[in-house]
DNA sequence: TATTGTTATACTCTATAACTATA
DNA sequence: TATAGTTATAGAGTATAACAATA
């Protein structure tokens, strides 16, 4: 017997719809990742700075949905690895200035193809309307006040 | 100067917006889940068990997005706290059925009125047709194959 | 005083493999 | 042989507070 309720069914629920629909979308993504030894949270960082240029940490945060706790370990790793670069902001010395090295982009090129090719194939069996509109409402979603 | 690229903005990014989108919604219903002391994973085997009635931890892991070896310790947790019972089952001897107890359907009952008015404040500020329309294009994104 | 970023800490989830019990 | 679930383990992210440097 189904429970009594007047909760939305599970199906219906936007946060977890937004979670299962994220888990389809990213599971060849991972698969992609995993060969290239990368985490998605790198993965997104890469993506910030190839598309901000050089931009201080709390905007990659921000765009890439970390904290900058989290970023800041990130970004040593990614220092480390030879991805970024980080520089003292001379105007304001508070803010550091991350860049994406030459190798950092040759990581991102190589592989954003695969991002490509799962895009194309999701546009191929939606339709490109239908998944314009998709993006069009998540970004009305995100406009809500609470 | 913006990086020269034929990268997708950021922003029409899709695993991007949905996890973006994801964390617009999810900030109220956190606040909610910090003051009960329950977790984000906790909180979806909660809505799952509410909604299904007694089911196998494989169903669980499914519908809320977890992993059978997360789950196994979510649910012991779960169950030395009072939310949840687990039982073999008489049948298929390898399966465990998990249930929800009337003080883990009490803490959902007292909560989900929480999740319930973030809906309806979405509801209110972008439509039902829309939200609907939302809904649709994500379970329709769920069925494209990789 | 407020802001940017770092460090420290505790908690939790993720991912995988190896394993047990059952079918 | 395959399936349901557990255990062990390594790795990583989350969240918060406290802190240093700078504005």
């Amino acid at each position: 017997m189904k429970a009594q309720s007047h909760t939305r069914s599970i199906s219906r629920s936007l946060p977890i719809a937004l979670l299962r629909a994220r888990e389809t979308v990213m599971a060849p993504v991972r698969d992609m990742l995993q060969g290239i030894q990368m985490t998605e949270q790198k993965w997104r960082v890469l993506r910030v700075l190839d598309e901000f240029g050089e931009v201080e940490q709390s905007t990659i945060a921000k765009e890439a949905c970390l904290l900058l706790p989290s970023l800041t370990r990130i970004l040593r790793t990614m220092e480390s690895e030879g991805q970024v670069t980080r520089r003292q902001d001379s105007h304001d010395k508070r803010r550091t200035m991350v860049r994406i090295t030459g190798e950092g982009h040759r990581i991102f090129e190589e592989n954003r193809l695969v991002s490509h090719e799962i895009y194309a194939n999701i546009e191929e069996q939606m339709g490109r309307h239908k998944l314009d509109r998709l993006l069009d409402l998540l970004e009305e979603l995100r406009s809500v006040k609470f």
